[in-house]
RNA sequence: GCGCCUGUAGCUCAAUUGGAUAGAGCAUCAGACUACGAAUCUGAGGGUUGCAGGUUCGAUUCCUGCCAGGCGCGCCA
């Protein structure tokens, strides 16, 4: 699980190892036809553009040094057009230099493409993909904030290889937990508050119910009653049930909105309720579970996996089974090649267990667990009872906030609406950038400064380097009219102009690297390199002020490109690219 | 006790899945704006990659053993 040892590569590393590889068997006979000759990107520019390290491996099963081997290769055939320079460096490493001209077709090929060149490996795909899941009745806070932001850019990504992706919201909206909130409802509801705040309200009067059924057995025995009345139906009792996942989901909707989230699926775990039965009947009838203590039970010990209950004692059933039948109802409804989950990792266990079940009842669909590190204060973890639970509408909130104190002293012109559209993009830019930017395992310290970074390796900086392109392209439209920089030849003369052009051919390999390991960091940390390298070129190289007109449209053309990957890679993390910020 | 994960610059993180001199941002210090937008750029200092072994041309990466931390482990989801 999530270790494809796949290697993902770009179409001009593939083009100039098939060369080598032409030359490894020109030296070495057909045998080498077989074996994987890999080309990277160089390590240093000092060693050339891209680099093939295959020839070392090769000096066991040769019985050559692994120089000779690399020299041989090379001289074996004659330089291919689109090198200038092959050279064996150290104990064998191969280095190519690009031919500039050929470097310049490579990238207006790829530009040439849809989506900035993203190859489509998904067409004819469909994916599942459930994520975010916040729970009925329970505002979101910042430990919500990681699995919507990661799994709406897995979602955005997906999308943009050619997959059919089904965005599923699998809210928790059943469980015990609804007999003491019914409960607690009818005796403490503040209908004033209800009005003015629905979600607060309800976590509060859960929270005051949950506390009375710990000290009172009487009224831990009403909610149990409200909830076995829920279960059976009563009209009543299902009517403010579903009041309370109108009232959750219109919250959450605002928030998904503040963030350009959307789903394609809101199915509750009630959605599945009618199959979990015959789910448990599937599992006995199979062999699989048995009886223990009273409940029913999947044993798992030969893949050194915890006891999975499928039934409790009083017959009710719980997680490991709704998720069964979850996957049961999406494989029959959609047919897909993958289900994705993107859950925190305390979790880890529990997908094991119900993917290993899933497996042993003849489920083939592929099942995938992307786990992310949980949020952490400074000082500990979140818990509600501690009263350190910050809300993921307080975080938006402030990050647009800060955002717009800097616009309104950077911009004091601007309209006020204007700056405000513009706080928004940015704030929540900075917000989600600080998320996407770091593997999704590491845990996450929260802390306000880190969340809404504004420079250095930050959303806003990526943003910066995208609206100054387009301040740069106005302005060279209006000075030049008349003359379209995106139908000039690229001169790549100077190594600020090759770094940007050799970095604009990683992109596809950034956001299939990024999707195929569930990681959008590898884009986000692939767009703030192109970006620096686009702002030492900015610095160093004049564009309107170019000594030639080709050398002005070539280098023109050459920002508009990078525009356009910032623009599209900016938006498969979910990011906004605003023309002026 | 068992299982999973993590340990890299003062801090937050990378390192193209075993490659060349371990790189960025923040912070610190020194520079660059009568501007193709300074939310930027140039440079400096800062490292026994938790510790000890092993595998090989080569290890932050793989293996073993320790140390430290996080999470999970039978009726919550």
């Amino acid at each position: 699980m999530g270790n494809e040892q796949t290697f993902i590569v770009g179409r001009t590393e593939a083009e100039l190892a098939q060369w080598l590889k032409a030359g490894f068997v020109a030296a070495f006979g057909e045998d080498c036809r077989a074996m994987i000759i890999r080309v990277t990107p160089a390590t240093d520019p000092a060693f050339g553009d891209f680099q093939c390290n295959d020839a070392m491996p090769l000096a066991k099963t040769l019985r050559k040094p692994p120089r000779a081997i690399a020299e041989a290769a090379v001289k074996a055939q004659p330089l291919s057009d689109a090198l200038s320079k092959v050279e064996v460096a150290g104990p064998g490493f191969i280095n190519l230099t690009l031919n500039p001209a050929w470097l310049a077709r490579q990238v207006a090929e790829q530009a040439a493409l849809p989506h900035a060149g993203l190859p489509q490996p998904g067409t004819g795909k469909t994916v599942v993909l459930d994520y975010s899941s916040p729970n009925v009745a329970k505002p979101m806070h910042i430990g919500h904030i990681r699995s919507t932001i990661i799994g709406n850019a897995i979602d955005r990504m997906y999308r943009a290889l050619g997959y059919r992706v089904i965005a599923d919201n699998h809210l928790g909206d059943w469980g015990t937990q609804f007999g003491i909130l019914i409960n607690g409802y009818r005796a403490f509801v503040d209908q004033a508050r209800l009005a003015e705040s629905p979600v607060e309200e309800l976590e509060r009067i859960y929270v005051q119910s949950y506390a009375k059924t710990k000290e009172d057995p009487v009224w831990l025995d009403a909610c149990r009653q409200e909830l076995v009345k829920l279960q059976q139906g009563d009209p009543e009792n299902l009517a403010l049930w579903k009041r309370f996942i109108e009232l959750s989901i219109e919250e959450f909707n605002r928030i998904y909105a503040r963030l350009d989230v959307s789903f394609d699926l809101y199915r509750g775990e009630s959605y599945y309720n009618d199959k979990l039965a015959g789910v448990v009947k599937q599992l006995e009838t199979a062999g699989l579970a048995k009886e223990s203590d009273g409940a029913t039970v999947v044993f798992l010990e030969e893949e050194g996996l915890p006891v999975c209950i499928v039934r409790k004692k009083d017959g009710g059933f719980n997680y490991a089974t709704s998720d069964l039948a979850t996957v049961q109802s999406r494989v029959a409804e959609f047919n897909p090649d993958r289900i994705v989950y993107v859950t925190d990792e305390r979790q880890q266990d529990h997908f094991k267990q119900f993917f290993t079940i899933s497996c042993k009842l003849g489920n083939a669909t592929h099942l995938e667990h992307v786990w992310f590190g949980l949020m952490r204060l400074p000082e500990g973890i979140f818990a509600a009872r501690q009263g350190n639970v910050i809300k993921l509408e307080k975080l938006l909130d402030e990050a647009e906030t800060r955002a717009l104190a800097i616009i309104q002293a950077s911009s004091p012109e601007m309209p006020e609406a204007q700056q405000r559209e513009l706080a928004q993009a940015i704030g929540i830019g900075a917000v989600k950038y600080a998320d996407l930017s770091h593997d999704p395992r590491t845990m996450i310290v929260f802390t306000w400064d880190r969340a809404l970074a504004l420079d250095g390796n930050s959303g806003p900086y990526l943003q910066y380097a995208h609206a100054r392109i387009c301040s740069l392209l106005d302005k060279h439209a209006a000075q030049f009219p008349g003359e379209d920089c995106n139908t000039a030849d690229l001169l790549l003369a100077d190594p600020g102009e090759r770094q940007l052009a050799l970095q604009l051919l990683q992109f596809p390999v950034a956001v299939v690297r990024a999707a195929e390991s569930y990681k959008p960091s590898i884009l986000a940390e692939y767009l703030f390199a192109l970006s620096q390298d686009y702002s030492s070129f900015y610095q160093r190289l004049s564009v309107l002020k170019a000594e030639t007109k080709e050398q002005r449209l070539s280098r023109a053309r050459l920002c508009a490109l990078v525009a356009g990957v910032l623009r599209e890679g900016l938006g498969l993390l979910g990011i906004r690219t605003p023309r002026r910020i």
